[in-house]
DNA sequence: AGCACGCCGACT
DNA sequence: GTCGGCGTGCTC
């Protein structure tokens, strides 16, 4: 029977290859008022009926068959939350991502605001053992329990903790049918404040001894007391894994009240309890002025336009992007900053808060899914003007867009990892066409692509080239370690690092030494057999680390205690190859005796409000070396800092990725950029086995412009983007054989539609499959292609790799087998 | 995802 | 015979 139906097409909130497809429902005629395109709603949805949030992406008017489709249960907004904007932005996301509907609109409306469903069960007939039979005993164990627990209403969930069987779920039905138990549904907000277990030792470090005697034989508790004793207050799951063992141990010493645990908020927003400093504006340049000026004039004429701010580091980009927000404002319209991590540019960050005070929202990882939706309904609304925040801020909702600022353009964080693959940029890129905003990229090292886009004419070039209040880029020094090992240094360290690490100390300034390699040894090999200890679920070399002398997995966190012997020959000739921060730490100890030492990297950080805290000391000078990680090459400005030793870029410099070299030389111009930022010259020391290599001599001569050259002519050579773009489809799964064959077998299909579509020298276009490069993580085998648009076009790869991997997956991938895509992947690896 | 259906072996 | 385990398929 065919008659005329009001139709919302949704999209559930369901996360599967299956149900990612548009679903029709019916808006029953008492809903038509309150709901409209945009909103979210609550369906029944598969056999269970299960209630389903919704999103609303179009409402037709059609004549179908009604018995066929369900009805909308209830609204779940007031009034649209996606915009139609919004929507069009998710389906072209949806198109160009390979991403499912759900994953694009998850990126636009947080998560959890409602929750999944809650089934309820009351009881209802107290008198249900007159009309139970007693061979029932799944229906009587679970009436038991419910009774147990004084009647009322549980959730479904504590049953199933109670009883010992699977399968309630029929058992609770035909309880139901027969009215002895009646099931409810539960919808109410789960937006709960995110909590961790932490635990405090309760007896005075001078007891300690005593207790552990008291102990006696219980090894692993009094490892708890140890380790209470030296780390202090310690997250609890992280210290149990630290120690390798479970809650036993740990409820029995708080149990006899020497350990206490705590529930407390996550609340790592290193923000929330700094004051608000007030920053001084400062009087732009000349140079500067001119860059505020053509884009002010773009951002009154509401230009869609691009620019790339190429400023040496210390040019003072921030206050260009502060002036133009100041102008945005001025216009009555807003806009969003994107740094790198938030909690690693501190500086910026409070510059910002420093200027426009309140009307920001700062958008964080750390942020709780009732925090996040907080600040997500503060930008919605209209009440803030500028949103500050990492890769996701991008999305922000607001609603008179005037400018979005990119910092540090050149950034890999910029680029998601999950699904939706998307890069920042991107988005920001689509939404300054559609909703009329500048775009502003700034980098002191801009990625090639975004370089090239200056030269074809799609993106305006601007270039500081003064660094204001006379302070002057540091020397590079480049030290040749090969040379250094054939004079006789065995070390890490030159000989000329070390003379002015010394003179450094002597005269009371402050040194950052840069080592892009956390742990103790980077991996462990044996001098006998030559075998390497890997990690047993990844292809990884474990790293070791100390105090614990625990062997790390970098990839996958596993932990194992370091051998004495090696685990394939048996002799003792293990060694500890290659080094870490760790090592550097304990070395430099070692050689200047009376240095006071800050070490900052994933490992000294992991607690709370410990970034802030290092960085804190080494401000007030009570340190004098911070050796770090990546993390320490972004925006710190520390005036007393006068020399930068960068112990070896060699890891980076030969990755096996296309980047390399460019990614070298971002981060030698990035890490020496620290140096010399108060009134004296600094100094860096880059130690190298390679100092030829045109990114290390270009980044020595601070030479953006010759390395671009340098680089820009192979990337066309080898045809690598920004010349070509690239798909990257990646296999992996539990039997290496089968997803060696899966790889090969698509590979094949793949080439012979590109052959049907009359696509030449297919074996440039169609890379591999390889194993990747790290070619095994979690247990998982994982193989690559690669696919290049050289003689082809773009849209027909990307077709190719929707067809099987998205349209037809069920057809095309086994169950076995996972597929990730990635368009225009940053990480080849 | 998560539920129902359906087929097959172990047990009253 | 029947219960319950898991493989397969569908969700407007």
């Amino acid at each position: 029977m065919q008659s005329n139906y009001i139709i919302a097409q949704v999209i559930v909130d369901q996360n599967s290859h299956q149900t990612d497809r548009i679903f029709d429902y019916i808006i029953p005629a008492h809903l038509q008022q309150d709901i409209c395109k945009g909103m979210r709603v609550v369906v029944p949805f598969g056999k269970g009926n299960k209630r389903l949030e919704a999103y609303i992406l179009n409402i037709d008017k059609k004549k179908i068959d009604g018995s066929r489709y369900k009805e909308i249960i209830e609204a779940i907004d007031y009034e649209a939350i996606l915009s139609e904007e919004q929507i069009k932005m998710i389906l072209w996301m949806k198109n160009k991502y390979l991403c499912k509907y759900i994953e694009a609109i998850h990126c636009l409306i947080p998560t959890g605001i409602v929750q999944k469903e809650r089934k309820m069960i009351n009881l209802i007939d107290q008198n249900w053992r007159t009309r139970i039979a007693p061979s029932q005993n799944k229906q009587r164990a679970i009436l038991e329990v419910l009774e147990a627990q004084g009647g009322g209403t549980q959730p479904l969930e504590n049953l199933e903790k109670e009883v010992n069987f699977k399968e309630i779920y029929s058992t609770i039905k035909n309880l139901a049918a027969e009215k002895i138990i009646e099931i409810q549904y539960d919808l109410s907000s789960r937006i709960k404040v995110k909590t961790e277990e932490y635990a405090e030792l309760k007896v005075s470090h001078e007891a300690v001894e005593g207790v552990l005697l008291q102990l006696k034989g219980a090894k692993k508790q009094a490892e708890i007391l140890n380790f209470l004793k030296d780390m202090g207050r310690y997250q609890t799951t992280a210290m149990l894994k630290e120690l390798k063992t479970t809650r036993g141990p740990l409820k029995a010493v708080v149990e006899k009240g020497f350990v206490e645990l705590m529930e407390e908020e996550i609340h790592r927003d290193p923000f929330a309890n700094s004051e608000v400093t007030s920053f001084p504006k400062l009087n732009p340049t000349p140079e500067q002025q001119q860059v505020i000026d053509e884009i002010s004039f773009a951002l009154q004429e509401n230009k869609p336009e691009t620019y790339l701010i190429h400023g040496i580091t210390g040019s003072g980009k921030t206050e260009i992007y502060l002036r133009l927000i100041e102008e945005v404002i001025s216009q009555g319209k807003q806009g969003i900053v994107l740094v790198p991590e938030i909690s690693l540019t501190p500086q910026t960050v409070e510059r910002f808060r420093g200027r426009f005070g309140e009307g920001i929202a700062l958008l964080h990882s750390s942020l709780s899914e009732g925090e996040r939706y907080d600040e997500w309904r503060r930008i919605s609304e209209g009440k803030v003007n500028i949103v500050i925040g990492a890769r996701s801020a991008v999305f922000a909702p607001l609603k008179n867009l005037g400018i979005i600022i990119i910092d540090e353009e050149h950034e890999y964080t910029y680029k998601s990892e999950q699904n939706p693959k998307y890069h920042a940029a991107e988005i920001a890129a689509y939404r300054s066409t559609h909703e009329g905003a500048v775009v502003i990229l700034g980098s002191a090292t801009p990625s090639l692509e975004s370089y090239y886009k200056t030269e074809v004419g799609t993106v305006h070039l601007m270039t500081l080239k003064k660094r204001p209040q006379q302070s002057k880029l540091p020397k590079v020094e480049v030290v040749d370690m090969k040379r250094e090992l054939e004079e006789g240094n065995q070390g890490i360290l030159s000989r000329r690092l070390m003379t002015l690490v010394n003179e450094n100390l002597k005269n009371k300034k402050q040194t950052i030494l840069f080592l892009n390699r956390r742990g103790f040894s980077t991996f462990v090999s044996c001098k006998g057999c030559g075998h390497v200890v890997k990690c047993q679920h990844c292809d990884i070399s474990m790293t070791l680390h100390m105090p614990q002398n625990h062997l790390k997995c970098h990839y996958c966190g596993e932990r194992q205690f370091s051998p004495s012997v090696c685990p394939e020959c048996g002799s003792e000739t293990i060694k500890f190859m290659g080094a870490g921060t760790q090592r550097l730490e304990k070395m430099i100890e070692e050689l200047f005796p009376t240095a006071k030492i800050g070490r900052m990297d994933v490992d000294s950080t992991s607690q709370k409000g410990s970034h802030a805290k290092i960085l804190g000391s080494f401000r007030r000078g009570e340190i004098d070396i911070l050796i770090g990680t990546q993390m320490i090459s972004k925006g710190l400005d520390f005036p007393n800092v006068t020399l930068v030793g960068i112990i070896s870029v060699d890891a980076t410099l030969n990755l096996p990725d296309f980047r390399g070299a460019e990614k070298t030389f971002q981060l030698i111009t990035q890490v020496a950029g620290r140096a010399g930022r108060g009134m004296e010259e600094g100094l860096v020391i880059l130690q190298t086995l390679d100092p030829n290599h045109y990114s290390i001599r270009t980044a020595s001569r601070h030479d953006y412009g010759d390395f671009y050259k340098e680089e820009i002519m192979i990337r066309r050579e080898f045809e690598y983007p920004p010349f070509t773009n690239l798909i990257s489809i990646n296999f992996s799964g539990k039997k290496e054989n089968e997803v060696a064959a899966y790889a090969e077998k698509m590979a094949n299909m793949i080439k012979y539609v590109l052959q049907g579509k009359g696509c030449i020298k297919i074996n440039d276009v169609l890379l591999g499959p390889n194993e990747s490069v790290i070619s095994r993580i979690n247990q998982r085998y994982r193989f690559q292609i690669i696919l290049k648009d050289q003689h082809t076009d773009f849209s027909l790869l990307k077709g190719i790799a929707k067809y099987f991997f998205i349209q037809h997956r069920e057809k095309y991938v086994p169950k076995s087998i996972a597929v990730s895509i990635d368009t225009n992947p940053y990480n080849m690896m």
